[in-house]
DNA sequence: TAGATTGTTAATCGATTAACAATC
DNA sequence: TAGATTGTTAATCGATTAACAATC
């Protein structure tokens, strides 16, 4: 058991929606087959790590064919769970809010958004794809009459863990954080943060490495 | 120099915002000084890690005191090249094109965004914070009188690899890429590509984990 | 000075890649 | 059968952690 009391590591498990992507594509464009190697040079990976990564969950090919892509394709779906169905809400409906609500490919993917929550009393009320922006407020409520399984947190750092105390109060298993801030969680509750500013600022590091190692190397000469 | 053309390691690079965002907290309370156990200990990693990885750009502490909070801060604000600033532009102005370009937490930090564009003739035209919605065919027009170092991309992914190349043949330096695809580019523009999806379906997996090799585990003693 | 804590080297751990026997 | 390609073991590589001399 990995360190994050996964079975199977995160790095396996971060390619894993790749890997159905590019099947998808496959079965879109009618390849019926492929074998780790093709794959691996679509993808720009090694074909090694394709196959070590698929036998964490079984074999899933046939030696001297490859891999039918349809079969691995719907095995890789349902690894991923998403040949079952969630309820979700959104705390804080602002821009962002609104915007992962308006994913309907989500929606496809067995993704049910149930509801938004705000604090602001201009969207209480409102409806994205026919589904209420509700008072905060009535969350621990919501949340007491409603399977809730992920809840998606876009609102502002400051109230951030307090709403992830409500959650994790009341059932909700995940959390998808989009709050610029860290959250402490139960061990049992998952927490899948996306820090927009942290990768924006990793693209200003990468501008600059090559002119910053300049600077340092002409700081080391100096002493 | 690493895989990625990279003088530090990404594994490195992705932890110095979160560094950042805790250095700015402490500063905030008040606190001057910081050992790398208090720091490790509040951050929930190792004293080692942080050592480690702040001497990938030099010495910032002093032994049997620890590091000066402000000082720390300041040094890594710098080499996330945070101390200059950057040009942006958005290209599709959607729900989350519009959400992104609401963040004036971006603008404080020195990335500048200069226009929006899209498709969609109900858009353009518009404005967000006093910037303006302009027509996608403006883009390569746009780019040779205007310097933008870094293409943010919230289009869908039919069309991003087309956006993606006019970006690069016309002098953008990096891509921060929402378009749920991954894009060819050539070396030496910086791609930092954020597949919400991707990120969604680690939840469902995470989920699904234990009953998912409960299930293998029956597979295996079937067979 | 004595205590604390860094910067850095060495040891460990985990992830990736290479190799190849098994087998379709 | 011969050729191809898997599943899996072994080798390599890189990242993390531990240890400790240097030094404030």
């Amino acid at each position: 058991m990995g360190r994050n009391g996964n079975i199977v590591s995160m790095a396996v498990v971060r390619r894993l929606p790749r890997y159905q992507r590019y099947l998808s594509e496959l079965l879109k464009n009618d390849i019926r087959r492929i074998s780790s190697r093709e794959l691996s040079e679509r993808m720009g990976v090694t074909a090694s790590q394709i196959r070590q990564d698929l036998n964490c969950f079984g074999g899933f090919g046939q030696q001297g064919y490859g891999y039918n892509v349809e079969d691995l394709y719907n095995a890789i779906t349902a690894i991923l769970g998403l040949d079952k169905s969630y309820n979700t809400i959104i705390v804080g409906a602002g821009n962002l809010g609104q915007a992962i609500a308006g994913y309907t490919n989500f929606e496809k993917s067995g993704f049910t958004l149930r509801a938004l929550f705000d604090v602001n009393p201009k969207l209480i009320g409102l409806s994205i794809r026919d589904i209420e922006i509700l008072d905060v407020d009535s969350l621990p409520d919501f949340l007491h009459e409603n399977k809730v399984d992920i809840g998606i947190m876009c609102i502002p750092r400051r109230t951030a863990q307090q709403v992830a105390d409500i959650l994790t109060d009341n059932g909700v298993r995940a959390i998808w954080n989009f709050s610029m801030t860290d959250l402490n969680v139960p061990d049992n509750i998952i927490v899948e943060s996306v820090h927009l500013s942290d990768s924006l600022y990793t693209i200003s590091y990468r501008l600059n490495e090559d002119e910053l190692f300049k600077k340092i190397e002409k700081e080391r000469h100096r002493n």
